[in-house]
DNA sequence: CGATTCCTTGAGACAGCTCAATTTCGGTGG
DNA sequence: CCACCGAAATTGAGCTGTCTCAAGGAATCG
């Protein structure tokens, strides 16, 4: 059963800091508590189907989502990977192109469209904030391309786990010293929709990470990463120096 | 030679309803007028490193760049095909992390990097434009991401020449019906790094599509598509119905 | 018209895919 | 607590699309 969060308070909310609503001032802060409400969805339940008609935007306030897109004939890549804080929806547009899927428990916050837009017409805090994160969110796409376009298989694993590594540290509970415990918030074939790879390569190549003792499995969603630096050797990237965050 | 275009009034810009000040009323062209300045690029030339400090942002108004990563082994992707009206560099950060090439002969209506912030800061218009720019890039990044993760060559060569195609017609000068000529920006190097591929490939795979008479080609860079149906058909996506615009 | 750059084509190798069993895990009910 | 069940993951064997390496051929530019 999902555990179900209820409406709160913006100064309470896990993702305040981060999300679409960073910069706000109280006053604005207001005008968002006006126009929110939260939705719930269960691990797999579907939150748009591409196509479907979508009156609200929303932030991920707790659990893990996916956008993909499908081809006819049942190929899938994922394009997007919604963690906390992140963005589902784009203003001025009322279809989404692309599936939403729960991939665990999922709480969104959620703004009904029209009203959204009156508000980044208005506010320039959401404005300029909105604008950052999309930008970030093309940095991220672009990473995502040459990772799909250029990169081994098990370069291919060894970035994906990086990449929730940096993304569960930058959330703030882990640690970055020592060795890291990732929660895969992802199936197999989840992983090899995202990597454009099918989900028999993704299990050897994790099967031939963990031969190596660059990651060590507990279960079959917890990997434990002893030495971060190993893992991202193993990338392909240059990473000469470079920081977890 | 390159034929160097001189600084111009806005109101003679032949991208001036499309780029970044696409909405701006008269004052704030004004504005913007003050803080451009025009730069020449001969084909092959560098506009940035990835790396390089850019004290710029800029709009395409003639030419083709190309945005891409190159690993440490020599292994690139192609990240930003960059036509006339296109947006370069990002506010609120100075240095690039891609590699801009002129791949034509380029004029780049520059503005100054500070002074542009401020801009968005303060004029609505231009931050609303270049937030929906980014919005259509993110979009178009997804897309690429659906070609390099799960498509086959001849789908890929097919989705690209679609994408250049469609590009072309909706800058204007070209007819959608009947036969549409291509003329292609890109060396088939330059098209392998946009598609993943080695250049060997998309050269088979072009004269694969031409020996089946999707394609004609007249000389090496222009092609020209009978029918672009047939070539839509090549790409493996839904497009039923789907206008070229 | 010579040179260079770009493109084409071929032959063989190999990474990742497909198809097909098993095995393991995590949950559920007895 | 244990046995069982289904979903998810693993592993194997063979295949195939794309890459690699290599040799010519054509367009473009000085």
């Amino acid at each position: 059963m999902s555990q179900a969060v209820a409406e709160q308070d913006c100064a309470d909310c896990p993702i305040r800091h981060r999300a679409v609503c960073a910069r706000c001032e109280p006053d604005e802060l207001n005008l968002l508590e006006e126009i929110k409400y939260y939705r719930n969805y269960e691990t797999g339940q579907t939150v748009v189907w591409a196509g479907d008609e979508m009156n609200f935007v929303a932030s991920v306030v707790r659990g893990v989502a996916t956008m993909s897109q499908t081809m006819e004939d049942g190929r899938t890549q994922m394009v997007g990977l919604l963690l906390p804080s992140d963005f589902i929806g784009r203003p001025r547009r009322a279809t989404s192109p692309y599936d939403v899927t729960a991939v665990s428990d999922l709480t969104l916050c959620c703004f009904r469209r029209k009203p959204f837009e009156q508000l980044i017409a208005t506010t320039p805090h959401v404005a300029q904030r909105l604008l950052d994160m999309t930008l970030d969110e093309l940095d991220a796409a672009r990473e995502w391309m040459l990772i799909l376009g250029r990169k081994t298989a098990r370069e291919k694993i060894a970035s994906l786990l990086t990449i929730i590594a940096r993304r569960e540290a930058a959330s703030g509970l882990v640690s970055t010293k020592g060795p890291i415990v990732i929660d895969l918030p992802l199936t197999r074939e989840a992983m090899a929709d995202y990597l454009g790879l099918t989900l028999e390569t993704v299990s050897r190549q994790v099967s031939a990470l963990k031969a190596d003792g660059i990651i060590v499995l507990e279960g079959k969603r917890r990997i434990i990463v002893p030495d971060i630096r190993s893992l991202m050797m193993e990338t392909g990237d240059d990473m000469d120096g470079g920081m977890i965050a």
